[in-house]
DNA sequence: TTTGCGACCTGACAGC
DNA sequence: TGCTGTCAGGTCGCAA
């Protein structure tokens, strides 16, 4: 599910119920998700105030007054909705939980929010705030695509010498953080180019179109409130909306969106992930 | 060192 | 209706 416009989607839905107020309860329902949970977690975050919530690649970071900070990733299908009033109104009730509802957080202002992961690839961890440089799942990360230190000569320079596929390419997060597969696919059709063309073997010039065409593509999925396919809900439980506005992902065997193509849009397997380009418009 | 693939876990869906 | 097989948006670790 989640790439980064969907993380950075939820970030926002998040942060009224979350940023400036304090855990009244963290609700812990099993020890791990994709690793176990750090040691003592619900006792470490109850009674913390969330001071901010960032993003990162497609981590959620939540800064504690505690000097720590909560490391959230959604893997493959998790989700975080906020539910309850902020006002307090409705704190009394308890609302049932729900099938793989693994951690709910009991907000002092009367929110609650719930992480919920069926296929359990998510992940949190508690680390020191001046520490997260080191954490192992940061510190190899590559620049923000939204950021100022994802440039053109970055990208060149991070492909010089690639023999892997540029679909690999852009889905490998030390070269850039956030992109993943639908993504991918969709920058590649608007960029003209073959998924599986060679990344060290492309123009320069072409390779540098590729920042501007990322940083559209994703500024456009995060005004669309994500893509919603399966899983994928904000934080207020809606839809996101970006998936109607794909040219190529999850449209094999329909016409190219371009006016004067003919072609039909193809599937093919890269590294164990589908990838969907126009063998006409892509060379 | 680089690259590709399997594994992790569960739900949805298609086909029989 | 129920069973089986396949696939899925991420990421790590291992083998070649």
């Amino acid at each position: 599910m989640p790439e980064l416009p969907e993380v950075e989607t939820v970030r926002r839905g998040l942060e009224p119920s979350m940023a400036g107020a304090v855990i009244a309860r963290a609700e812990v329902n099993r020890p791990d998700l994709r690793w176990p949970f750090p040691e003592h977690m619900a006792a470490r975050l109850t009674g913390a105030r969330v001071e901010r919530l960032r993003r990162r690649s497609k981590y959620i970071l939540a800064d504690l007054d505690t000097a720590e900070t909560l490391l959230i990733h959604l893997g493959m299908s998790g989700r975080m909705t906020v539910s309850g009033d902020p006002l307090g109104q409705f704190a009394h009730e308890h609302p049932q939980l729900e099938k793989h509802d693994h951690v709910v957080f009991h907000m002092g202002n009367g929110a609650r929010v719930t992480f919920n992961d069926p296929r359990r690839f998510g992940a949190m961890d508690l680390m020191a705030t001046d520490a997260e440089a080191a954490h192992p799942l940061l510190a190899k990360l590559g620049p923000e695509p939204l950021g100022n230190q994802f440039d053109e000569a970055h990208l060149i320079a991070a492909f010089t010498g690639k023999n892997s596929p540029i679909k690999t390419a852009l889905l490998d997060q030390h070269i850039v953080a956030g992109l993943g597969n639908i993504y991918v696919c969709e920058v590649l059709f608007r960029a003209g180019i073959h998924p599986t063309r060679k990344a060290g073997q492309i123009a320069k010039a072409r390779v540098a179109s590729l920042v501007p065409i990322i940083r559209d593509v994703l500024s456009e999925a995060i005004e669309a409130g994500g893509s919603s396919l399966k899983d994928f809900r904000q934080a207020d439980g809606e839809l996101g909306y970006f998936q109607h506005n794909f040219r190529v992902y999850g449209r094999e065997g329909a016409p190219c969106v371009s006016p004067e193509c003919t072609s039909e849009i193809k599937r093919i397997v890269q590294s164990g992930r589908s990838t969907f380009f126009c063998p006409i418009c892509q060379r």
